[in-house]
DNA sequence: GACCCATGTAAAGAGCTCTTGACAGGCACG
DNA sequence: CGTGCCTGTCAAGAGCTCTTTACATGGGTC
């Protein structure tokens, strides 16, 4: 799942330490996210996207089609 | 975390099997999350939300103020 | 009653999310 | 060099997400 999380922390001027005190994760949980580990939790990506002022769907990218067939 | 998941899903009128089968998860898990027994993962979440045109904080709303001391 | 569908729930198990604590390398500064 | 900040990573452990299988209930229909 691709996401742009770094890329909006940049650009707010903030070290992954700094976001994740924001957010009330640790920073490794900051880093995991940012480099790929693991997806964050639904309620977490609704706070970081909420914190850049983003949707969801612009922060985290999906890709994934419905079974075509059904 | 608050959602709206039978809300929608009724509107849609599909049983809680039609939707799983459309988001290629269980049945059991559909009705988990309608019964609050636990959040969906964000993939699931953003599947969800793109299946009923709409934003994933319309679906899933969180109720959660940053810590305001820093 | 017998049948089908929708819903709710349970239990076991695999894998994921997040925590704390720790260690490393890079860069800047005095 | 020593200090401080940022980043990346590892490991152990707690708790969450989702699966399959299974059983119970209620509604509708024949």
């Amino acid at each position: 799942m691709e996401n742009r999380v770094r890329e909006y922390r940049e650009q707010a001027g903030w070290s992954q330490g700094e976001l994740a005190r924001r957010l009330s994760v640790s920073r490794q949980t900051v880093n995991a996210v940012e480099t790929d580990k693991y997806d964050p939790s639904l309620p977490l990506a609704l706070r970081m996207a909420a914190l850049f002022g983003l949707e969801v769907r612009e922060l985290f990218i999906d890709h994934w089609t419905p079974e075509t067939e059904g």
